[in-house]
DNA sequence: TCAAAAGTGTTGGAATTACACCCATGA
DNA sequence: TCATGGGTGTAATTCCAACACTTTTGA
């Protein structure tokens, strides 16, 4: 038998595979499905929302679910869900990181299902335009934590919203997550609700944006916006 | 039909779930299989180590891999992942967390199969007593970076590792971790090499034992380590 | 002219870094 | 006694938190 040197160099798949290819028994192990489920957050109106959806089907029919489904069996786990996002929510092109996959035997009443977590964020103008799908008739943003806290949502969907939020929330601090939930261009007040809105806790203005404009990730746009008081200068968030 | 309002109470599994399990057509989706893989990390000698094991069937025959395989379809993946660090590392009892769910699908050649991959620490003596078992009989040591980096290894597993290293230098900062590559007292130099080897970097003496003495999560064990030369005090790490 | 949000500096304390020598032991 | 690793303090700097008023605009 060839066994290969422990250093050697970068081997292809060998004809060791391809033999074995052909004499692979599939059904040999029984298999579990496995499913994505995204948490979509968004900031609308000052406070931190998920998109949840109504489940038209049992298991826990007519209970709150995230948006997810099933992987297709040659498609990527960031493919479908980013593929969910599109169908249930009707949104593209936001940004989406796996957040972590919750196994437990019996988290699903019908069979093993294994789902792979993700979470999404986007700027409120991206997802309230769209929002309900024709795969999601009844779909809406719920407010955290005070909706949250009073809804029943299926499987262990909860959890899998909790720990999203313990994600961002450790992450903000180092990632540039933040710009994820504004427009392109947004002001320096509208970027300090978002680190308030997600952290839940108010920070100091001056401090903020010496510490912000500093950090290098902004840049002026050149631009302002005008409300119905003084004109607040647009930034930019320079892709890290 | 009784659609749930939004703030309901905690509901049970419903009827519709009993009865929706009995036609539940389990062979409509095509699954893929799933397996765990485990990176287990320790310290020996002064560098950072990975356990590594050779496979002995296709695909990818006698190349390195990191010890894994499928998860049992009544089994939680921790407890897969834990199972198979006791079948082929010979160890239990160790700190053990998810790493990340990889799922490309050509990742293996033999059909789709996604792999939720978890991380393992345990000091030298938890290990290096007890490799090889059974299910691996050959299994060593690579050193990182070094070996890991002439190393042709089966699979995305060179990715996995590296997924590895970057999350618990990551983690190294605000978690205590370090703890869990040391033996259960340990002197203030062995935990600073901890540090050194993971980061990749020297610390200054001093600075590093102001910060972990005052940090409060260690505790004079009250006994002492005779080496050669003058004895040095140990410690324990006081759980959080 | 007034209401509302935008914008702007300083100071004190805390945390972090850089840096060099003496101590206790076994051989 | 000597070689080896164990153990200790201080000063400069940077970072962080607390704090209030003026500016610009549209209504």
């Amino acid at each position: 038998m060839a066994t290969r040197a422990p250093t050697g160099s970068q081997a292809s798949s060998s004809t060791d595979d391809a033999e074995f290819l052909q004499r692979y028994d599939a059904s040999k192990f029984e298999r579990p499905s496995v499913t994505v489920d995204v948490v979509l957050l968004t900031i609308q109106g000052g406070v931190l929302q998920a998109l949840v959806i109504k489940r038209a089907n049992p298991p826990h029919r007519g209970r709150w679910a995230l948006p997810g489904g099933f992987v297709g069996i040659d498609e990527s786990l960031d493919d479908a869900a980013r593929r969910k996002l599109d169908e249930e929510a009707g949104v593209r092109g936001i940004f989406l990181e796996q957040l972590y996959t919750f196994g437990e035997p019996r988290r699903d009443p019908r069979t093993r299902v294994i789902s792979v977590a993700y979470y999404a964020l986007a700027a409120a103008e991206r997802v309230h335009a769209v929002v309900p799908t024709p795969e999601a008739a009844d779909a809406r943003f719920i407010t955290i934590p005070d909706e949250l806290d009073k809804l029943s949502m299926a499987f262990d969907h909860r959890r899998i919203l909790e720990v999203a939020l313990e994600r961002i929330r450790g992450k903000l601090e180092y990632a540039p997550i933040a710009f994820q939930l504004l427009p392109r261009t947004f002001t320096l007040t509208e970027l300090q609700q978002v680190y308030e809105v997600v952290l839940g806790r108010g920070l100091d203005k001056r401090n903020f944006r010496v510490r912000v404009l500093e950090g290098g990730q902004i840049e002026d746009a050149g631009e302002v916006r005008r409300g119905s008081h003084r004109p607040a200068k647009l930034y930019r968030f320079t892709g890290k």
